[in-house]
DNA sequence: TCGCTTGTTGATGG
DNA sequence: GCCATCAACAAGCG
């Protein structure tokens, strides 16, 4: 699930159900925690009050009136309050009861992803620091500068965490196809006019899939949408959906809507 | 048993 | 130094 509109997601949630409650307990599974003990994690929360959180590409912030919570989901992180869920699952790593009765629950089936508490800023920046502008707020001069400042697959731009904070692979995929950009242009062969395009597209993707829970149901006519489906079409335009690898992750697109440029595709990195 | 999965990192090779 | 690929991490599913 989690990419920039899950942790976006995550970050109401967060809101909503733990900022200004106060750490009665601490219950963490030692192999999900990165930098402390159970112990430190515990006695650097207890007794504190966690105050608004903040996002930084898929990375959830979480400040208390001491030290700072850190949060990674991986692919399969998610976060649940027992006002919501009354059980407790095995795939809870992390659990924080709260003073006023209710508890909050970073679940993670594989653990990739982890949790992270930091006492300074410098501890904060060491971890966040190698972190690109986050993927929502970008303007557009930032965006074609770092652009210009980048060769080889377009793909792997959008996925690269120092590159841009936030894009994952869902994401990827659904901002090249609505940019009608194939994933494996090479940045260098992208026209003047797609640069724009791409920044464009970008804004009004991730603006509309943080607007609510959970985009894909939601937008129907999106890639996203049938993504993974067997003999998925295109929404657009009704043609089969291509699958292929780029960037080393899975990839669909529309061979129809998203032509290569002749550059790329014929004589991609070869000398002239 | 193998392949695949919304993420990240480190090794390796061109 | 830059970029692409792949394995590893980990757990579940078909």
């Amino acid at each position: 699930m989690p990419e920039l509109a899950d942790v976006e997601h995550f970050k109401r949630f967060f809101s909503r159900h733990a900022a200004g409650k106060r750490v009665a307990g601490v219950w963490v599974d030692p192999t999900i925690l990165r930098n402390a003990t159970p112990d430190a994690l515990e006695s650097a929360l207890l007794r504190r009050r966690f105050e608004e959180p903040d996002r930084l590409g898929k990375w959830l912030i979480c400040p208390t009136d001491g030290p700072v919570l850190l949060l990674h989901f991986g692919m399969t992180g998610d976060l649940i309050s027992s006002q919501e869920g009354p059980t407790r699952h095995r795939h809870d790593r992390l659990i924080i009861e709260f003073v006023e009765g209710d508890e909050l629950r970073y679940r993670n089936m594989r653990k990739l992803g982890g949790v992270w508490i930091v006492h300074d800023e410098d501890e904060r920046a060491g971890l966040l620091q190698p972190l690109g502008p986050d993927a929502l707020s970008i303007d557009r001069g930032e965006f074609l500068a770092r652009l210009g400042r980048r060769r080889g697959g377009v793909k792997a731009a959008l996925m690269d965490q120092t590159f841009l904070a936030g894009i994952g692979n869902i994401l990827a995929d659904e901002i090249l196809w609505q940019a009608r950009v194939h994933p494996k242009t090479r940045i260098e062969n992208l026209s003047d006019q797609q640069r724009r395009t791409l920044h464009t597209t970008m804004r009004r993707v991730l603006r509309q899939a943080v607007e609510g829970y959970d985009y894909i149901p939601r937008r129907r006519s999106w890639l996203s949408h049938v993504r993974g489906m067997p003999d998925a079409a295109c929404p657009r335009c009704h043609r089969r959906l291509e699958r292929t690898v780029a960037a080393g992750r899975t990839t669909y697109f529309c061979p129809s809507c998203q032509r290569l440029p002749r550059s790329s595709s014929s004589r991609a990195g070869a000398s002239p």
